[in-house]
DNA sequence: CCGGGTAACATTTTT
DNA sequence: TGTTACCCGG
């Protein structure tokens, strides 16, 4: 039986290179999938090749393919490797997130899910201030309950599937409490025209669960679904896969028991056997070999991880190089561990963007940053805010959010008196209290209060004149383009000027932001819209859905510094994993439940699978901690590594500042002279101007603005006057 | 409305 | 120790 010569080539292409587990998980005839991808075990390829296997074998349509992940990162790195593989255009493909794919089946079907047409989208952030809101209206004491918490209970039971009519009151008197906050929430939002990052998946499947068409739309449309980090899922993402798999449809999902790390944010571990259940004849694939890191690292993770219960099973093996022994360091103090690191560092003599320094939570990266800053060695720390989640960019966009949705009660909020135009608390508190009572927007219950004259004069005038000014530049602004449209905005807000005003040079970067804000604007790719929305709306959701890259790319040669949760899914040459030690890692708030320190060894397990061809830990045995001295004992987790794989270092470099003391750095007299807005000089980060200063003699520390590497904060001694 | 002083607090993070 | 939130006085 000859097969057609197109065919051959294309299955050359998509098997070559594949390891025997690798391919037959991509040549699997159809049916549910279970692929149990290990750490470097290749599992992006898989399923880029899965992908196109379907596609070019099985005859799949494009369109007929649904590929989930948790993370626009992954998304757009799948999107990107399939377009190149089968040559094809974005257009057709349905890959991306969960609440990117239910954003734009929602905008597809808003009425049908009972929303408005331009419905905004909350992130965390709008979403905790709408909830505080939500407590002063009901008069809550703040003190007896936390908006946190109450988000905390409402993102929770949304990620259950569950809203407030599905909730018994017959609970604790504080469960009713929590369930009459999310109630008003709901209406709250449903007043305001906004959904939450839960919502949209909720709705979506509300949505299928209600109108049983659309459901079969849908089923008919995915033949196969394709769901990455599967482990990561929660219940109503797995409730969603369910439903859109239907009877018919094929289910592949790839994941890693042993890689769980978020179930404290509602993430069910338990979805992998439930799989096994509920989907009939899954055929499961293991992917064991790694291609990442070397013997002797995979054999210590092993031996780690194995400690375990209920793990569905796997070892990692490689076909490479034992490698040198997992290094372990045990540091007389946090200085002392973060001496060490960097005098390997330095030792090692290869190029710093090579490092990953891991820890397990982002406060303790300042030791090692001080300790690398000495060193003059370059680095580049992850987390922080990003760009769309700054101040100054929200409120830009709450301006653009109104003009888009007059009754976005969040945005109202947010800029009604930012910057201030004498528009009090006593206004919107009267507001907020008609806006409730007769369930309408802010905006609205603005117009209808002026219309009563219920404001003393200076307030109606102020409220009066905001009102028009907004439908005024809604108007202005309207036919133009995006990115015109934006700094229309941006300049007529009078946010430049109220930034300006701020003290420091903070607000310059601010001002700096926003005109960065009107590049992203022209930049945004229109081609990401969606049918039916508009350029402005299209824009909101994404700077939502996809807040923007953490912090400028200046990590071109630097040393990578993040918690291990950030590190999943990179790798490093070399990985330090410091602080482990009793009560840091596992974290004192997981060592009396059992299924959290399991999480916490899959996150040891995540770290040191990070590392390609050398691993160093290090534990403390003082620790400055909340300003107290602490001693901890090393981490349980150093136990149970099996010590064959590992050997004890010792610091080699005598460091000049003596290994037990803490560092007093000599300060050189003239440092007194420095002022703010002098020209300044550092042997890495190249020539600045101080913005500010704090402290004195050897504790003076100065946040320079470099000309290339952009704002820090140093030790004043290392920098020269210019 | 701001800013200073102070008290409380302190994982992990994506969408 | 470092941050952040809140309260009160000018």
């Amino acid at each position: 039986m000859g097969k057609p010569i197109q065919y051959r080539a294309m299955t050359n292409m998509i098997l070559d290179s594949l390891n025997d587990a690798q391919c037959s998980a991509v040549t699997a005839p159809l049916s549910h999938q279970l692929i149990l991808a290990g750490a470097g075990s290749g599992k992006t390829r898989v399923l880029v090749h899965r992908f196109a296997w379907l596609v070019d074998v099985e005859a799949i349509p494009l369109q007929s393919i649904l590929a989930v992940t948790f993370t626009n990162k992954a998304a757009n790195e799948m999107r990107s490797r399939i377009e190149h593989f089968l040559h094809v255009s974005s257009r057709a493909l349905w890959i991306g997130t969960f609440h990117g794919i239910a954003h734009r089946l929602l905008r597809l079907h808003w009425r049908e899910a009972g929303l408005v047409e331009g419905f905004q989208i909350l992130d965390s952030d709008d979403q905790l201030r709408f909830i505080r809101r939500v407590h002063v209206s009901l008069n809550l004491d703040e003190e007896r309950w936390p908006a946190k918490q109450s988000q905390w209970f409402i993102n929770g039971k949304k990620d259950e599937g569950l809203e407030p009519q599905h909730l018994s009151a017959y609970g604790k008197k504080e469960d009713q409490v929590r369930i009459t906050i999310y109630q008003a929430y709901q209406e709250a939002c449903a007043r305001a025209g906004v959904v939450d990052f839960a919502d949209l998946l909720l709705k979506v499947h509300q949505l299928w669960l209600k109108q049983p068409d659309i459901l079969a739309i849908y089923q008919q449309q995915f033949r196969c679904i394709l769901v990455d980090e599967f482990q990561d899922t929660n219940t109503i993402q797995y409730a969603w896969v369910r439903l859109l798999a239907g009877q018919h449809n094929f289910v592949s999902v790839v994941g890693d028991d042993d890689q769980s790390i978020y179930g404290w944010r509602g993430a069910k571990i338990e979805n992998i056997h439930r799989f096994c259940q509920d989907f009939p004849a899954v055929e499961t694939v293991r992917l064991e070999q790694n291609y990442r890191s070397t013997g002797m690292i995979l054999a210590a993770a092993n031996s780690l991880i194995s400690q375990n219960t209920g793990r569905l099973g796997k070892n990692l093996w490689t076909s490479g190089a034992q490698g040198d022994p997992v290094t372990i360091y045990a540091g007389f103090n946090d200085w002392d561990e973060a001496r060490f690191v960097v005098n390997s560092i330095r030792e090692l003599q290869i190029p710093f963007s090579e490092v990953g320094i891991l820890y397990r939570s982002n406060a303790q990266s300042r030791v090692i940053e001080e300790v690398l800053m000495q060193f003059n060695i370059p680095y580049h720390v992850y987390g922080g805010l990003r760009f769309f989640e700054r101040a100054e960019i929200k409120d830009a966009l709450g301006y653009l959010r109104l003009i888009a949705n007059r009754d976005d009660d969040a945005a109202f909020e947010r800029v009604v008196n930012t910057p201030t135009r004498g528009i009090g608390d006593r206004t919107l508190v009267a507001l907020r209290e008609y806006a409730v009572a007769q369930s309408v927007s802010l905006w609205r219950a603005s117009i209808a209060l002026l219309e009563q004259n219920h404001f003393p004069a200076r307030a109606a005038h102020a409220l009066s004149h905001f009102i028009n000014w907004m439908d005024t530049i809604a108007r202005d602004s309207e036919p133009l383009p995006l990115y015109e449209q934006t700094e229309y905005v941006i300049q007529n807000s009078g946010l430049v000027e109220h930034y300006r005003k701020e003290k420091g040079e903070k607000g310059l970067a601010r001002i700096e932001n926003l005109e960065e804000l009107v590049n992203a604007a022209r930049q945004f790719d229109l081609s990401e819209a969606i049918e039916g929305l508009s350029p402005l709306n299209a824009f909101l959701a994404s700077s939502a859905l996809e807040a923007g890259d953490r912090q400028t790319a200046d990590s071109a040669n630097s040393v990578q510094l993040m918690t291990m949760h950030a590190a999943k899914g990179l790798e490093f040459p070399v990985v330090f994993l410091c602080g482990c030690e009793e009560g840091i890692f596992p974290h004192y708030r997981s060592q009396d439940n059992p299924n959290q320190l399991e999480e916490e060894r899959r996150l040891c397990y995540v770290g040191m699978t990070r590392a390609m061809k050398k691993l160093y830990i290090t534990y403390a045995e003082s620790r400055r901690l909340h300003g107290k001295e602490t001693h901890h004992r090393p981490s349980r987790f150093l136990r149970e590594i099996s010590p064959e794989f590992c050997k004890e270092a010792r610091m080699k470099t005598t460091v000049s500042l003596g290994v037990m003391n803490r560092p007093i750095n000599k300060m050189p007299e003239d440092i007194k002279g420095i002022q703010i807005g002098q020209h300044v000089s550092h042997h890495v980060f190249g020539k600045g101007i101080v913005l500010q200063h704090e402290g004195h003699n050897e504790h003076a520390r100065i946040q320079v603005r470099f000309e290339t590497s952009g704002t820090k904060w140093l030790i004043a001694s290392f920098v020269t006057a210019v």
